[in-house]
DNA sequence: AGTTGTCGTTTCATGAATGAAAGGTGGAAC
DNA sequence: GTTCCACCTTTCATTCATGAAACGACAACT
């Protein structure tokens, strides 16, 4: 029955006190006047208080009202401090990125882009994730190989991705056979095999393989450190494939493993200025690589 | 686009932090575990910080929530003392009563049934008035005499108030022709005429007196003073006419003068705590006092 | 005297916020 | 291994808050 006073209430007071209207503070609050109207009724029954006299010039302060200026204003302070710590450089704001192990790679070398600007934005990346960990805020963006379907969660389509079959220059000199069918019975294979459900790429390569991989990584570095290094062949998205001067694309792009790249986001992160932010230089970034990632520069 | 964090937000945060978690937050918030979960959410995506670490067991402060909840509690410290300054004895809470003026003089009369109690209301009785002002909360409460039709008042019904024609005991020896219907052609009368729209009774009076009553005033008191003091007969209520020892009541109640009398208070003042005390000691007050104003009686 | 402008309030269609109920998760108890 | 419990999130029907548009009041201007 004894209705509490609303913090919120207090700050549009601030507003239309210092206003001495409901139409000048209208701008200062961002709250319509009809709105000021029922919100100043609303403090003063639940404060038990007659805060302003009100006329057709406006309204103005009551002595009860004027004290009630001098205390909200100490609030007012306080609610700044708030202000200037999030704000603090210290403070940058945060954006968590998660992707796919070679998105995330592609991505960290190229973080530049996505650090320039005025603001100050950190960029976490998660390699690696589920879809659950958006909704949990468990990262801001999502990039991945399908539409988002699920309710609170929205996507905008980037590139295409190709995959081939990438071996090491002297690799493909010992082994010859690597730019042919034979790849398959006659030379070693590294697999990249993380953690969690199974890569369509590893599931393809199990399907053609006659044996289990010479060499198999749940790290994405070591799997392309291991190819660089001419332990075998293995599969790679081209957008990682061709940008290695070292490694020679050694089939045709696999029709099997082509999937759409989506950035998704949380519906009410899309609000988020910072979010927004990197959403659009991720979308710009990968958009302007579009041919590395459709395979169509192979080196 | 940049939306503001919400200073309410805030509060309920406190809630969460003590409670390290939304369950135990509900009870002191007084607001539910879902509206919290969304609330929090909104106040990291508005402060562009993450402030709990969510798990199974409730939500834990991160180090950034624990450095919020110290400035928050600056926050607080303030609005406690927007809560004491609204409890402080000097600013007891004032209940505001428009009523017509006789029943104004009625409760002035009666003031000690309204005043006891706990809680020290102060009451401001505003004799004479329109519909206009409750809802422009320039007074809480109506005393009316018909029931509220217009949208966002509430009423409800007292008692019925019967009038009759009055004189003083001298008045009425030197002038027996005061108990018959001479007293329109032979006797002097006084009426009581208030600014503003014609009240019932005066305006009755003028269709029965065949010249202008001799004293006409808008002072309610006046006109019980002129009338004690013999200078005529009036018409008035029973309630105040016969609880005066020194009148006698000369005619019967006059039929076309009664009415119902209604308590009338604005929709959202209905739920304050206040105006809901005084309203109960009004309601009270005057059905414990239905034989007066129904003018059963008669001295 | 009539018109214009400003301000606050009222009306009402719309969208947002809310909370009851249900579901999901994971640890504790048996 | 199964069941129970506590907590948070999701669903969805309902309620409430909001603001555009209109209206009322009144002072200023012509």
């Amino acid at each position: 029955m004894n209705e509490r006073w609303n913090w919120e209430d207090l700050r549009l007071f601030l507003g239309v006190a210092r206003g001495g209207g409901l139409a000048k503070a209208v701008g200062a609050t961002q709250v319509s006047a009809p709105t000021l109207s029922r919100r100043m009724y609303s403090l003063e029954r639940t404060l038990s208080v007659t805060l302003f006299d009100r006329s057709r010039d406006g309204y103005e302060l009551t002595s009860d009202g004027v004290e009630l200026l001098r205390l909200a204003e100490a609030v007012e302070r306080d609610a700044f401090q708030i202000d200037r710590w999030t704000s603090n450089v210290d403070r940058a704001p945060r954006v968590k990125i998660a992707a796919g192990a070679w998105t995330s790679l592609f991505i960290a070398r190229h973080i530049k882009d996505l650090l320039g600007g005025d603001d100050d934005i950190a960029i976490d990346i998660i390699a690696g994730t589920s879809q659950a960990d958006l909704l949990r805020r468990e990262a801001n963006l999502g990039i991945r190989n399908r539409r988002p379907e699920i309710t609170g969660l929205a996507g905008q389509r980037l590139v295409q991705v190709e995959f081939a079959v990438y071996g090491s220059d002297a690799f493909c000199k010992t082994f010859p056979q690597a730019g042919d069918d034979r790849r398959f019975s006659e030379c070693d294979w590294i697999a990249f095999a993380p953690r969690g459900p199974v890569l369509p790429s590893a599931a393809w390569l199990s399907d053609v393989l006659l044996q289990r991989p010479r060499f198999v990584c749940s790290s994405p570095n070591a799997v392309l450190e291991a190819a660089l290094a001419g332990a075998g062949l293995c599969i790679l998205p081209c957008f990682i494939g061709d940008a290695e001067a070292r490694l020679r694309r050694q089939s045709g792009v696999l029709d099997s493993l082509r999937h759409d790249q989506w950035l998704v986001s949380h519906d009410d992160d899309r609000r988020d200025r910072h979010v927004s932010t990197v959403s659009k230089k991720i979308a710009k970034l990968m958009r302007g690589n579009r041919d590395l990632f459709a395979g169509k520069l192979m080196n």
